[in-house]
Parts: C-alpha cells; sequence; structure tokens
RNA sequence: GGGCCUAUAGUUUAGCGGUUAUAACGUCUCGCUUACACCGAGAAGGUCACCGGUUCGAAUCCGGUUGGGCCCACCA
C-alpha cells in the first residue's frame, strides 16, 4: 500500500462518535523490553528503501529544513547530536502533517578548519605545500572523516532525504563538490554585475607567520607583559614640548596625527599646531578628539597606521592615508627609514635605544595587555591594507532590518541578537582570503589593463590553475590573462545554503514553486554570520526574505553547566551514547531535558539513562495492550473510558499546538506525566479487570469499550511521540497495527465526550484505597468490605467495585472505608 | 568595559500576577499485586540567587547586585 493510500484511509475512519478499534492478534512484542539492539534494523531498512526520500514533482505544501552543514573534520558533537534530533523531530511532525518535506543533508568541507586538520595531520604549515599539494592533503583528511559523520546521523535516527551524495534535490551535499562551488561563483559573478561587490585596498587582520589575511573568528587573544614609554615630542615653531605615552614606538613612522580630548583643558592652546615626530622630524597636526581619553597615559595620543582596530577606524574617519610600516614578510618597510628590514620587535627595541641616546625618554613601565594573536601560528596580529573583495551592506542596513522582524522567531528572544548585530555592522563584508582549500573567486585579470574580467556563471572554476575562458578582453581587446589566486571566506561559501537545496539557479521552476525556505535552523553564536550572511546575501540575488521561520538554539554543557572541552576532559560523545543506550533514549532525552531555544542544556549519561525508564514503560504498556484479542461485537464505553478520551483530548491539543511552535520539550513532558500518572496508574488499573472480565461482571461490550479505549489512548500516543522516539513506535505500531507510524496522519482532538470526572480526584480515591490497605498490612488485591464514596464517583462504580475488589459502596457525602 | 539571554528541591525542569510552588532523576522506607523490580505504594527534600520597589497580593512585573552563557569591544 502506499504511504497516500495508508494516510487516507486512516483519517477517513476517524470520524465516528467511537474511536475505530485497529485489529490485532495476541502474542505481538514477544520481548520482554526494548533495546538498543532493535534500533539497527529500523534504521538500515530506512535508508535502504529510502523512505523519506523528496519528491520534486510533489502536489503536497514544500516544508524546507535548511539544516547546518557541519564541519567534517571531526566527528559529530553532542550539540549536533541534540540539535539535529530536534530537527528531526520537526521533520517528522510536518510529514504527518501532510507537507513534502525537504530535508537534506549538508557536510561543509571548505576552510581554515579542514586546512588546520590537514596541517596538523602532516605536522606542516601550508606555506610549506604547493598549492596542489596542499589541496589533495586536505581532501585526504576530507575522505577520512566524510563517512564517520553521515553513518552517525543515520544511528540517531535521523530522517534525512537521503544518505547518498548527489546533486538532486534532497540528496546529501559537500559544499566543496563542484555543484556547490560552481553555485557560489554564479552568485560571486550575479552579484558582480549589479554592482553590489567591489574591490578595496582597506586594512586587515595579518599574520605575518602565516603570511595571509585572516578573519576576525581566527584571532586568539593572550595577555603580554609590554613597556609603556612616555616619549618627548617638539611643538614646531615653540620651545614647547609635549609627553605621548606608547607601547609601540615602532609606529612613530605612520604618525599622521595627535590628538586629546575636546574637554582637556591641559591641551587646548595646541589645537592647530604641528607636533614634531622624534627621530622622524616629520610634522604632524594636533586636533581634539574623543577617542582620547584624559585619564589614560598623558592625555595625548600618538594616532599611527595602524596599532589597533581604534586606529583603522580613525584613519577612515579623519580621512587621513596611512602609511603602514609593515611589510607582508612582516618586516619595516620604506617608511621606516633607518629601521628597515627589521622585525617588528627589533625595530621596536632599536627605536626605544636611539630615543634614549636622544634623551628624549620621560619614563617607562611595565603592563600587561590583551594582544590579538594567530590562533595557528600565535604571532602577533598586524594590521596591513590589502586589497580584498567587498560585499555592499552599508547601504542596505535598514532593509536588514526589515527582514529581521520579518521572519518567525523561536524563540521571539533571538531576534535582539541579530537586530544588535546589524546596528553594530560599520564596514562592508570583506569576502576574499588568502588561502587554498576554498571556493575560488571566479576572476581573472587582463595583463594589459589589469581591468578584471569575469567568465559566465554556472561551471566551476579555478582561475590559479585553468586558462582564461574569455578569448580577448572586453576593455582593451588583450589577449593575455592572469588568473586571481584568492578564494571566499567560508561565510560567502555557507550563505547560500537556502539557495542551494532549493536549486535556485539551476532548475527555476521548482525554486519559485519551494521558495522561500520553511526553516532555518542554528545556533545562536552565528547569528551574525551564518544567519545574517544569509539573509544579506540571499537578498542581494533573489530581492527577497529567503526563509519564514528561524529557530535558534543555546549549547549543550556538561552536567555542571561547563562548556565541554577537550582539555577540562567533560566531553560526552554521542558515539558513546549511542553504544551505551542507543538513539531512543537520547533522542526523548532531548526532547524532555529542557528548552534549548532559551537556556543550555546540562547533559549527563545518568539523566539519559532516566529517559530511557519512560522507554520501557511505554513498551510494557504497548504488551500489555497487545495481549488482549481482538475486539469482536459491540462496543459500549463507559465513564471511565470516556474520561481517559478527554484527557487525551487535552494532550493531544496542547502537543499538537506546541509542535507547530517547534515546542517538542512541554507536549513531551506532559505525555511522559500522562503515560506514568494518569494512564498507567490510574486508567489501566481502573479497567484491568473488566478488560481480563475473568468472573464475567461485565457485558461483553462493556469489556470491549476497555479494549477498545486502550488500544485507542496507546494509538495516540504512540503518534504523538512518533517525531521524538521514531524506532520505538515505528516496532510497536508495525506490529501491532502493521502499517508504517511515520506514513500516518498526525491525531486530531477526538472532541465526542464529555465527562464530569476530574483526573486528580480519580487518582487520590485509588491512592486513598491503597493506602488503606497497605497500613492494614493487606494485600491490594484484598477484600473491601464497604467503601463510602462521594456521589460524584457513581458513574464509574463498576469499575471501581472490579478494581478494588469492593464489595458494597454506599453513596454519601463522605469518603470511609471499611476493610474486612 | 558594552549588549543580549539566564538563575526555581542534591541534579534537571514546569509555572511567567492570586489559595499550603510542578514533575522527573537521585535519596530513604515498605512491597515480587498475572504490562512493567528499567516496577508499585509511600516519605524526606525548596526563606523560587541576593537587595530594593510596584501591588490588596510577586517565583511571576520593574530597578540594582552577584554567578553562568553567547556576542561585541577595549588594549594609546
Amino acid at each position: 500500500m502506499t504511504k497516500k493510500a495508508t494516510a487516507a484511509k486512516q483519517v477517513g475512519a476517524r470520524t465516528h462518535c467511537i474511536p475505530p478499534m485497529p485489529s490485532m492478534t495476541p502474542g505481538k512484542l514477544a520481548e520482554k523490553a526494548w533495546t538498543k539492539e532493535m534500533e539497527q534494523q529500523i534504521y538500515d531498512s530506512w535508508k535502504q528503501n529510502k523512505i523519506y526520500s523528496f519528491d520534486p514533482k510533489t502536489k503536497k505544501k514544500i516544508y524546507s529544513i535548511d539544516t547546518p552543514p557541519p564541519y567534517v573534520n571531526t566527528p559529530i558533537h553532542i550539540g549536533h547530536a541534540t540539535t539535529y534530533s530536534l530537527m528531526d523531530m520537526f521533520a517528522r511532525y510536518k510529514r504527518m502533517m501532510g507537507y513534502e518535506v525537504l530535508f537534506p543533508l549538508g557536510l561543509d568541507r571548505n576552510g581554515l578548519p579542514i586546512e588546520m586538520a590537514a596541517e596538523k595531520k602532516s605536522g606542516k604549515k601550508f606555506t610549506m605545500y604547493s598549492r596542489e599539494e596542499f589541496l589533495e592533503l586536505c581532501k585526504k583528511v576530507l575522505e577520512e572523516s566524510s563517512a564517520e559523520t553521515t553513518d552517525s546521523f543515520l544511528r540517531l535516527g535521523i530522517s534525512f532525504n537521503s544518505f547518498e551524495q548527489g546533486s538532486g534535490v534532497g540528496d546529501v551535499y559537500l559544499t566543496d563538490s563542484p555543484f556547490y562551488r560552481a553555485l557560489t561563483q554564479a552568485t560571486f559573478i550575479n552579484m558582480w554585475k549589479k554592482g553590489l561587490i567591489y574591490e578595496a585596498e582597506r586594512t586587515n587582520n595579518y599574520c605575518p607567520g602565516c603570511r595571509t589575511t585572516i578573519a576576525d573568528s581566527e584571532i586568539d587573544y593572550k595577555d603580554e607583559n609590554s613597556l609603556f614609554t612616555d616619549v618627548t615630542w617638539k611643538i614646531a615653531g615653540s620651545s614647547e614640548t609635549i609627553v605621548i605615552g606608547t607601547t609601540r614606538p615602532e609606529f612613530l613612522c605612520s604618525c599622521e596625527m595627535v590628538i586629546y580630548n575636546p574637554e582637556d583643558a591641559r591641551y587646548k592652546h595646541l589645537e592647530g599646531k604641528h607636533a614634531i615626530v622624534p627621530l622622524y622630524g616629520k610634522e604632524v597636526p594636533i586636533k581634539a578628539h574623543p577617542f582620547a581619553q584624559m585619564d589614560k597615559g598623558t592625555g595625548l595620543v600618538m594616532m599611527c597606521a595602524f596599532g589597533d582596530y581604534t586606529d583603522i577606524r580613525f584613519f577612515r574617519d579623519e580621512k587621513l592615508t596611512p602609511r603602514i610600516s609593515i611589510g607582508l614578510d612582516g618586516r619595516m618597510n620604506d617608511h621606516a627609514g633607518a629601521y628597515k628590514g627589521l622585525k617588528v620587535k627589533e625595530a621596536r627595541a632599536k627605536v626605544l635605544e636611539d630615543l634614549k641616546t636622544a634623551g628624549l625618554i620621560v619614563a617607562q613601565r611595565q603592563i600587561t595587555h590583551h594582544t590579538p594573536i594567530c590562533e595557528r601560528s600565535k604571532d602577533t596580529i598586524e594590521f596591513i591594507g590589502m586589497s580584498e573583495f567587498y560585499v555592499k551592506q552599508m547601504d542596505h542596513k535598514d532593509r536588514m532590518r526589515e527582514l529581521a522582524q520579518k521572519l518567525k522567531w523561536y524563540a521571539p528572544e533571538s531576534k535582539q541578537i541579530l537586530m544588535d548585530w546589524i546596528d553594530s555592522v560599520s564596514i562592508d563584508w570583506p569576502i576574499s582570503r588568502r588561502r587554498y582549500y576554498a571556493t575560488e573567486v571566479p576572476l581573472w585579470h587582463c595583463k594589459k589593463c589589469r581591468e578584471p574580467v569575469l567568465p559566465s556563471p554556472g561551471k566551476y572554476y579555478q582561475p590559479w590553475r585553468e586558462k582564461c575562458p574569455i578569448a580577448t578582453c572586453p576593455t582593451c581587446s588583450g589577449r593575455d590573462f592572469e588568473g586571481e589566486t584568492r578564494v571566499f571566506d567560508t561565510w560567502f561559501d555557507s550563505s547560500i545554503s537556502p539557495l542551494y537545496i532549493l536549486k535556485w539557479g539551476s532548475d527555476t521552476a521548482f525554486f519559485t514553486k519551494a521558495k522561500p525556505c520553511t526553516l532555518r535552523p542554528q545556533g545562536k553564536e552565528i547569528i551574525r554570520t551564518w544567519l545574517y550572511y544569509t539573509l544579506l546575501k540571499c537578498y542581494h540575488l533573489t530581492g527577497e526574505c529567503i526563509f519564514s521561520d528561524t529557530w535558534i538554539n543555546y549549547h549543550v554543557l556538561d552536567e555542571k553547566g561547563v562548556k565541554m572541552s577537550k582539555s577540562l576532559g567533560n566531553v560526552i560523545d554521542p558515539h558513546v551514547i549511542l553504544e551505551k543506550y542507543g538513539a531512543e533514549p537520547f533522542r526523548l532525552w532531548c526532547a524532555v531535558e529542557g528548552n534549548i531555544t532559551t537556556t543550555d542544556l546540562r547533559c549527563s549519561f545518568e539523566r539519559i539513562e532516566g529517559a530511557g525508564k519512560t522507554i520501557h514503560k511505554l513498551w510494557n504498556v504497548a504488551k500489555f495492550v497487545a495481549a488482549f484479542p481482538e475486539v469482536k461485537g459491540k462496543v459500549e464505553l463507559l465513564e471511565t473510558d470516556k474520561w481517559i478520551i478527554t484527557e487525551l483530548d487535552t494532550i493531544i491539543h496542547a502537543a499538537r499546538d506546541g509542535y507547530e511552535r517547534y515546542d517538542f520539550h512541554n507536549p513531551s513532558l506532559l505525555l511522559r506525566n500522562f503515560l506514568w500518572e494518569t494512564f498507567a496508574s490510574h486508567y489501566l488499573e481502573l479497567v484491568k479487570a473488566r478488560a481480563y472480565n475473568t468472573e464475567g461482571k461485565f457485558r461483553l461490550a462493556e469489556q470491549n469499550g476497555a479494549l477498545h479505549t486502550l488500544n485507542y489512548a496507546l494509538d495516540v500516543i504512540l503518534r504523538l511521540w512518533s517525531p521524538v522516539m521514531p524506532m520505538l513506535t515505528s516496532r510497536i505500531y508495525t506490529e501491532l497495527r502493521g502499517k508504517d507510524i511515520h506514513s500516518e496522519k498526525m491525531v486530531e482532538v477526538h472532541g465526542k465526550h464529555t465527562t464530569t470526572l476530574v483526573g486528580s480526584e480519580i487518582a487520590e480515591l485509588n491512592s486513598t484505597i491503597w493506602k488503606a490497605k497497605k497500613d492494614k498490612g493487606l494485600s491490594l488485591k484484598a477484600t473491601i468490605k464497604e467503601l463510602s464514596l462521594p456521589e460524584k464517583f457513581k458513574t464509574i462504580e463498576k469499575d471501581l467495585t472490579a478494581a478494588h475488589g469492593v464489595e458494597k459502596i454506599e453513596w454519601t457525602k463522605e469518603f470511609g472505608i471499611k476493610i474486612a
């Protein structure tokens, strides 16, 4: 039977006043308990039969999830395992709601983490290889780790459309595949033609050791001792001197201005005068500027190109021309005059020595300061002007704010993180890098006129090793070209994932049908990068907001609330969880433990194991229900049955309401509590005697009512929980109903019954009777001679009598119990 | 240093203006009762981080302090 036919039949059947009674035979669920060993057969069959594959020709509404492609250089960590399990719940729920769900797995294989892994493995820096050799080394590292990542997701029961790599909709994709890289390059070409990308010389973080521009995210900080030196300066055309403190005296040659705070009365008379740079004799203007803080040093600051980020901003604001004195080799250049050729630290020592000789040093003291260093080579970061490509974003901040407002945020509080980031964006987005394992900038330069020449989009280009596909330069008709050697920042690749999965640029009909992408799930720490850049780039390319929803997750910490790290030894490896407990207890833990969209989750083996108890409970409830024969003949519901059906209605309503808001936490807590405390402890105990009906106290129709309701309740619990525990519920449902639970529709509220019974009152009544027996040292099977009960329980008299072994019930206002 | 988020039993959580604050895990006591000992029945355990305010009334709203998380920055 097809999925659709099964689902339709099920829905059609659920319209009578009495819920349908599925047929079943005794002796099902023979195993004593659910075990992790049962999982493999299930996920293997899912993979083999491709039951979650995506049908691009579907007539259903499309629900798409832009999954965050994990880096494959390391095995998946607990955060991946948790968030992907939750995303899988979203996907499974939406399938049951009738959507065609696009849920692909992507693997991020571009950029620095891969290069670092390759360097670590070989023990050599990338600069020590030829470009070709290094790319080969990266590929080798990647091949070893990608299979492991995919396998972990399979074992977790994640219902990706496919576990095979390919270029079709829903296939596993790699961000370094020719398909993906061709798309990345096409977006560059498209935006270049629209004038949204330009090249400019600006200051960047530069690591002299690695000889490359590096991203802010590649910077570490270290507390370093340094010498703070007060130096005497002369004022031009006057005998007056001033004293300026500095930790970077080697930058004297790059000084373009001296500033003081506008409020600083000590220096107001210097406005408009010029200071003479010691050792160089160059005159620079003195100006009031709020960057200078009166209480720091002498209150005077020499502004040089460039000591830190403030300097960079200052030069930009003041429109000063920076004369950068450090070369790409990390040594002083022509601007440094006599110090040319010295390394930065050597130059600093020599400058200090010369200042001392000239008698210009007033005071010196040791200070420590937080210094930016390269996370790889540990060299001090320098700020050097280099030519890079930029994507325009400063002109589009208002539009970005609108897009942020348009998105539906789960949780809503997370929106503020993006709004704050947009406010703080102060320069356009630099997208080029001087690295190897990344998508190449698709561009050649005409050797004659130096103008850039761009190829047509649609193919993957490697300009550093390929001939230019354009024969003549459109500007000057030159015929010789030089391939661009730079590559893209990783975010330039990852920010088109929704376009890639929806086939923008390659299947316009499908893209038009499927857009916008429904959900972007991701970590809160990459809102300012992944989410922001994706919204920006997709807006530049499509003019629209590419997502309708975004689900932002916090983090998984260790049991004490501390971030997991190798050095602390508190890492919980998902593979160990899978080996010890299997996927199902872990998945239930993911839902039950907490709400990861508002707080960090603390993880421990103990609590995952604890979650597993509910699986055992559900298995046994199912086993109990499965042990009874098929219902034949008339079904008559008693008040107890109607009561549990109304309780279930409350659960169904709350669960579906939660699921719609990506909340699987609260519904799972409700379900767990219902299963143990309401269904197993009270309903099941009350109707057990009727279900067995060994003494024939009940009519057949009444007995059928109990059996029928037991089955209905189990059905509801299984279906509501099937997105959370897909393997367990699938196994039970297949055995009891002979159908795949994941092809069924989500349960609807029954809504046909009302009751005067209150769950808490039934629980209290049962407890009181059990306690009374226990206090007398009697077995729970012991007979009660006489029970006096309030009238309100009269509707369940037959079940009460049978369940508690009561000989006579007297209806009064008071509760009383007389035991034989 | 700044912004945002967060703080409830030993642990993890529910509650988000209204009677003695929810549940689970763990702990303790008793019990093999034919779905389940991965169980059942019970018990102990909380000045709801701290200080102040609004209110007839605050775990819940507001301000501040402290601890934790994420991000940004500082470094003359």
